[in-house]
DNA sequence: GCTCGGGGTGCCGGTGTAAGA
DNA sequence: TTCTTACACCGGCACCCCGAG
């Protein structure tokens, strides 16, 4: 096992190197006030001598905590999660703070891994986001409060703190969006049913259905998952279930991306024949022909909300009550439910734009 | 600063409630053979009742290694080193390591931070691919001999494991292509310059040319920087410094879609009027509008050598001369040059497809 | 008595080894 | 033998102490 390779020198061998005591090494190198300007020198001296380099491993067991948190998501190839790791990684550097980033690949297995990495100190801290909130899941938050925040809802009784966004409402502001503009069938493709994200999409549709009198009907429905391929084979199914579609609502913007895609191969025309909206405004909505109108979730804020939450708990700054933030979704306009549609069909358009805020 | 927040027992708690000494629950703990089953009971029920978890920096200590390596690229949020990461993930877990992800976002200092977490003893082990190899981070890896692999060319006396691709001859495959289909004006959108990766695709274009007796002209090559918008901005300078291109050939994938873009806009078509090519084969090649031929650098295998390489050295299994691995670009051929394309304009196309391998 | 620079040492929480029952 | 214990030790850090000014 062991093996503590080619470690070079200890704080000791430092220490008699240079003819001072251990605890005068520890001071210089951890830049402690006490001590004169020579002898600093002659121990940087032979620390550069011998290369010397703190054993972190030992520094974190006398001190109690390593200096590093982490951020578990459940696919690290989504856009959506890295800019979520963006903004965690800014605010960590930022307050001196490692980030290592796990994709749990959305196993639950993983997720409790890094839930015991933190149990067992191998992390300070832990910011995870799950697509289904499950009993042993929230079992294991127990034991390591104070250290956890999770970004996405979890029951009001758990002792985390939390980062929650309304994408309920952000499915309804993307559903009445689409019947404003005149659709009156809108298709939906949700991910996979019973995780916490359709869950609550589902609920936005039908909000959104009924505050504008339209009937609910689950020919209109499909699920896949939250990937290009997902929503491109997807939007097969729900044409096949519903031929005269007017609208459609992705999930999140790479099943729509998917949607355009085969659209296009189709030769349906968007947004002249079918509107389409997603969720979540990846980059690749700017990109994408036409150009992808979505309701932002604001992952990047989260993340950020998220990072100052558990660093201000690691810290100690924070003490007090379980916090809950909610951020809200805003609808991102774009070509692919314009509304000038008729007058522009056909000619070129504008370059990615930055989207029209909205509401 | 300390704070060892909700710890839940130490070993020794653990012994004096089960009656016995800390070294009996170490061994019951981490399941050595030497103990009697009613012992391992007492020992396993008084663990259950305080809820011990051991602490892993404790035996990070003594033993003299985390179990934990990590992976450092330039950027997450570029889909190859997410195959990257995908990979070595893979092989981590199947090897028993935790692998943690950092995103350096190309700057040098991060990478350094990387090596210094080495060399402290942070991880035992470091995968990293860097986009500029400088004297500093050559100079680094020397006291962190064997516990380093670098992906991309490092000299050849450097003192790591080290994995490359053949980026050069992947470059001269994808102009030789576009030269054999009977483009005769090929732009080239590089990235940065001094970069390796930029450095190894402009040699490779230059001998492409040479190879099939065309003319070099810098007016042919622009840089830019390695994402969509690089080359949604950089092939509108190609464009201005010489109108009449009829191929395109982008250092990677994400440039090539922002072309192709860019050139939907401007009316221009692909592959008839301008034929284009990528590197990298990431997912959206095969979702783009034509979908995209391109060059496969075989990241995930790349990745996967990698961490092998790494945990045999790691685990002390590998104490042998620094390996030097090489794999071999491969060219995938789509509609972005299809050599059809005469025939297929104005109808609809066959859906996303896996690529034709060839050569 | 107080400040300033520096030294001695217990300790963080496990693990491995040699000795003991 | 077979199981268990005592104890040194991993490598820093922080407290407390000391002497000199």
């Amino acid at each position: 096992m062991a093996r503590r390779s080619s470690r070079r020198g200890t704080i000791q061998e430092v220490a008699r190197l240079a003819g001072v005591s251990p605890a005068t090494v520890s001071r210089v190198v951890n830049n402690s006030p006490r001590c004169s300007p020579e002898t600093r020198k002659r121990v940087l001296d032979a620390v550069a001598q011998i290369g010397y380099v703190p054993d972190h491993v030992a520094r974190s067991l006398k001190t109690g905590n390593v200096g590093e948190i982490a951020l578990a998501v459940p696919d690290i190839g989504n856009p959506v999660y890295v800019a979520m790791a963006k903004a965690v990684q800014e605010v960590a550097a930022r307050r001196g703070w490692w980030l290592s980033l796990a994709s749990t690949e959305g196993s639950q297995t993983e997720e409790l891994r890094a839930l015991r990495a933190l149990a067992g100190r191998r992390i300070d801290g832990l910011i995870i986001t799950s697509l289904t909130v499950s009993a042993a899941f929230l079992r294991e938050l127990e034991p390591v409060q104070g250290r956890v925040v999770v970004i996405g809802r979890v029951p009001d009784e758990t002792p985390v703190d939390n980062v929650r966004v309304e994408s309920e409402t952000g499915a309804r502001l993307a559903v009445e969006h689409l019947i404003d503009l005149g659709c009156q069938r809108i298709g939906f493709i949700n991910g996979m049913k019973g995780t916490v994200p359709s869950t609550s999409r589902i609920s936005g549709y039908k909000l959104a259905l009924g505050s504008r009198g339209l009937e609910y009907s689950s020919n209109l429905v499909v699920n896949s998952d939250f990937t290009i391929m997902g929503g491109y084979e997807a939007i097969d199914r729900l044409l096949e279930q519903c031929p005269d579609l007017d609208g459609v609502f992705a999930a999140n913007d790479a099943m729509a991306i998917g949607v355009l895609r085969k659209l296009r191969e189709r030769s349906m025309r968007v947004p002249d024949d079918v509107a389409v909206i997603g969720m979540d405004d990846i980059d690749l909505c700017r990109i994408a022909t036409p150009t992808l109108s979505t309701v932002t979730l604001l992952a990047a804020e989260r993340g950020r909300i998220a990072g100052e939450l558990l660093l201000d708990r690691v810290e100690g700054r924070e003490r007090g009550e379980w916090q809950r933030v909610t951020v809200l979704p805003r609808l991102l306009v774009r070509e692919s439910t314009s509304l000038l549609r008729k007058e522009q069909r056909g000619t070129a358009r504008q370059g990615p734009g930055a989207g029209r805020p909205h509401s």
